[in-house]
DNA sequence: TTTAAATGATAGTAATACTATTATAAATAA
DNA sequence: TTATTTATAATAGTATTACTATCATTTAAA
């Protein structure tokens, strides 16, 4: 069986969805891959026209711009991720081995999954680490998240919050702890390939440090209460 | 006593030393004014030029283009928060009550100082909470990083892990407790005003409970070792 | 089979991110 | 003091980016 896994994605990110057509689809497989190997900055929707074997104004009509694109990725990204982990914490009923295998999710590299979709999730994970911030970072940040642009994001970390809470009743920051295992998660994981020096694990690169670590973090803060 | 203090910059950030001219010194007081209200994405040389009132071609003679400009802002930024940590806490000696007062001081709006210098430090601790991330999060960062414009940040890092080891000599992460503070530090602030359901800040929105999250999350770190 | 939807091809514009040149003013050294 | 370096101003120009517009053509749905 071969299911196709459709996020429903925010109707605003976009102007015609990419998921309903093949070149819709095409803008998101390269763009993934584009953005992974060129880089956010660099990249442009001319070289990803080229690249496709389209024209330029093809891929405006998909998304009005890159910034666009970026946030569509991230959201989706964020909305595959809260699947992936409620499917793979379905039957768990501790919370503390629930919150345990979540942290591992979060920190673990993805491998590609071919026929889920036509978006590589493991390079798509590797954006996140490096630009997915950019997303939120911006001027225009009150007005996407008006338009719920950042709801993803926003409730897996609800959802690991609520964890947190399960674990811990009387912890008194359960969303801050939540958004702050996220972001190092990948920060972590940032550091630990390009700046090993701001990280305890830039010997080995290790992944299972990093999750060593948050799981230190995490549950000394809630042990305590 | 107006003591004109001036950051020793890595020399490879710019092309001429902005500390040393007129020009050169308006680029960075402006420059951190118009990244502030502009946002980085928007912010150009010619907009630059048109506020200080010179050209294009002046501020090309200072920068090789406004990723250096930001890396320069945050290195400066790194640097003069070092400076402001060791003199504050000059004189504590227990390293609990030492760390105690670098986070407040991560965490903590600085009220800027108009005889220090021609960049407003106020300003510049919100551009550093909302595009800090930025100046490495780049496809050059291995490059950048080679030529030591992250030096800065990485000893800030080394000299908050290092009290962290005083503190609890036997904890395994001094390194990446010490990133992750500084981080967040700034990402919490940023989720407070921006995102704030990210936090447990949303309705206060006050410094003092960042604070307050980030000695509970080192101090139970510590504390179980 | 008609009609609509999606794509391709082409063109064009304003802004961005630079580089180059030449003139002039200000500071400094001989 | 003049000579000379150094900094700045003024202007011009280019390649790329970030779009918008138009119209013809192919593909798919009614």
């Amino acid at each position: 069986m071969k299911l196709q896994l459709e996020i429903k994605m925010n109707e605003a990110l976009f102007l015609r969805n990419p998921q309903s057509t093949e070149l819709g689809k095409n803008i998101l497989k390269h763009g993934v891959q584009l953005i992974y190997k060129a880089g956010f900055e660099t990249f442009t929707f001319k070289k990803l026209a080229e690249d496709i074997g389209t024209t330029e104004a093809g891929i405006y009509r998909y998304f009005e711009n890159k910034h666009k694109l970026l946030v569509y990725l991230t959201a989706w990204y964020w909305g595959w991720l809260e699947f992936q982990i409620s499917f793979q914490t379905n039957n768990i009923k501790d919370p503390t081995v629930k919150l345990k295998m979540i942290i591992k999710i979060l920190a673990t590299a993805v491998e590609d999954n071919e026929q889920t979709s036509y978006i590589n999730e493991s390079l798509l994970h590797q954006i996140i680490i490096a630009e997915g911030s950019k997303a939120y970072l911006t001027k225009q940040v009150g007005e996407d998240n008006k338009q719920q642009f950042f709801k993803p994001y926003k409730d897996l970390c609800a959802l690991i919050g609520n964890f947190i809470s399960e674990c811990s009743p009387k912890y008194k920051y359960p969303k801050s702890l939540a958004s702050t295992i996220i972001e190092m998660a990948h920060f972590q994981n940032f550091f630990m390939n390009n700046l090993p020096s701001l990280t305890d694990f830039g010997k080995t690169k290790e992944e299972s440090e990093i999750i060593s670590f948050l799981n230190d973090l995490v549950f000394t803060s809630l042990k305590k209460v």
